[in-house]
RNA sequence: GGAAGGGUGGCUGAGUUGGUUUAAAGCACCUGAUUCGAAAUCAGGCGUACGCUACAAACGUGCCGCGGGUUCGAAUCCCGCCCCUUCCGCCA
């Protein structure tokens, strides 16, 4: 969410960056700008006639201590009436409030000046490229057909339990998923001191809204309800990301100062309806309604956020060097940011079997964006309450590496050897068809 | 799921026959005085969001778990919900 009052003082400025993103935010503004006056108009009115409601009842009450009822009875009757107006002025008032904020919280974040102008992939800048393409001098196969042969995933008979779309990680394949997950873990507690926490899979309403995931993704997301009782269907949702529960973790608290940064690491499933994403480029384990995540999640004053930006890159980055895979980063431009984001860097992995890239990182700077939603604060040295600065990202996300893993490092003679830090969490070597 | 008890400002904790309690008091914290310095003591300050404003002060409004209701007036009465504790039941 952003700062209503940055809008409305400054709203030539936040048009032209709302515009920057292209998909006609900006246009919202204005509106927005409309209803605030209105609404604040109207919330004078109210508070003007509390306060004389309020300072008429206690001579009501005076009134009646000197048994002066005669005159405290003629003052309810006006205050009755006066009361029914306040009434109806709150009812207006509300609604003005309910559709203002339902508003604001589909108004995107605004990009960090330092994000790249451009409207869509095709203008993200490229900030670095690390690894060599090897030459495999045998014919390589795809992902698919490795783990058809190797047994490592049953992409059948996960679609037979789930729908296609939910893998049947078996075998080696299993083992690897669980080595990937405890090797990135231990690299981001040990190493990059993140505390890790095992979030709930499922969240409320509110801590969707507060990372910024609903209203605007809501179709994305699946709703769980108990047993049949629909009336408590969309109370909880099955989570997107660690990101919804892990950034929620501190919403509508005030932190200490000393407390920042705070640097959460976290494993969860991902759930993804990917509605209308169905069949384009979706063939075997890139696009998945479940798969497997390890998130970082930092929670920083808002003059370290880029500082801590960048080191975050750097911690996810250090997972694919680890694994000896070839990646590149690139800057979101301003027309490819995510909603909540003021400014992104993804990076993608080479998988040669696909012969492309692959993300499985995405690491943004949400500044105060979702702090605002989720009314989290932190005591700053000034005393002041103030928001911080949420960032989120993928340290990394499961199933296209395990593509991409699998795609570079196998071997001429139809195995895949496992890269050397990878070797102690598997408990192998090499993963054969034996 | 059932029963009982409980949710008050950073903490402790008064206040529940509705009305000078404008949420007492203590602790913690901040400023000043005293002191060579500190402790102790004394004086003052000290929640939060929003509005109005110069993003000042002052003032106003809301907030005593959340949401409704009764009333001229609700921390206090009524209804619904949430959470916590204890016990019981069920269950991995």
């Amino acid at each position: 969410m952003l700062d209503i009052k940055l809008i409305r003082e400054h709203s030539p400025r936040v048009k032209d960056s709302l515009a920057s993103r292209g998909a006609g935010d900006d246009l919202k503004v204005d509106e927005l700008l409309e209803l605030d006056a209105r609404r604040r108009s109207l919330l004078a009115e109210v508070e003007t006639s509390r306060a004389k409601r309020n300072q008429e009842s206690k001579a009501i009450g005076s009134l009646l201590k000197e048994k002066r009822h005669e005159e405290a009875e003629q003052l309810k009757r006006e205050m009755r009436s006066l009361g029914e107006k306040i009434a109806d002025l709150e009812a207006r008032l509300t609604g003005l409030k309910a559709t203002e904020d339902e508003l604001m919280l589909t108004i995107p974040n605004l990009p960090h000046e330092s994000v790249a102008r451009g409207a869509s992939t095709e203008d993200n800048p490229l900030i670095r490229e690390w690894g060599e393409q090897r030459s495999h001098d045998f014919p390589l196969e795809d992902h698919l057909t490795l783990c058809e042969r190797l047994k490592l995933v049953d992409f059948v008979r996960g679609a037979k339990l789930a729908g296609s779309g939910f893998p049947l990680y078996t075998g080696w394949g299993a083992r690897l998923e669980r080595a990937l997950i405890q090797y990135m873990l231990q690299l981001h507690t040990s190493e990059h001191r993140y505390v890790e926490v095992s979030p709930p899979f499922v969240v409320t309403r509110d801590c969707m809204e507060g990372v910024g995931q609903f209203p605007k993704f809501v179709d994305q997301a699946y709703a769980v309800q108990e047993g049949e009782d629909a009336e408590t269907l969309g109370k909880l949702w099955l989570v997107p990301t660690a990101e919804a529960p892990v950034a929620n973790i501190h919403r509508e608290e005030i932190l200490p100062y000393e407390a920042l940064p705070i640097r959460y690491c976290a494993y969860s499933p991902c759930f993804r309806a990917e509605a209308g994403a169905a069949g384009v480029g979706t063939r075997g384990m890139i696009r998945m309604h479940q798969f497997d995540k390890v998130e970082l999640i930092k929670v920083v004053a808002p003059e370290e956020s880029y500082e801590e930006l960048e080191s975050m890159v750097q911690d996810a980055e250090r997972v694919l060097k680890r694994l000896e895979l070839r990646y590149r980063v690139i800057m979101l431009c301003t027309g490819d940011l995510g909603f909540g984001s003021a400014k992104t860097y993804d990076i993608e992995v080479w998988a040669p079997g696909q012969g492309d890239w692959l993300e499985v990182s995405s690491c943004s700077n949400c500044e105060d964006f979702q702090a605002r939603r989720m009314a989290l604060r932190y005591k700053a040295p000034d005393k002041q309450n103030r928001f911080p600065h949420l960032l989120n990202g993928s340290g990394t996300a499961l199933a296209r590496l395990f593509v991409a893993l699998v795609e570079t490092h196998q071997q001429p003679d139809g195995s895949i050897l496992i890269p050397e830090a990878l070797r102690s969490s598997l408990q192998a070597d090499r993963l054969t068809s034996d």
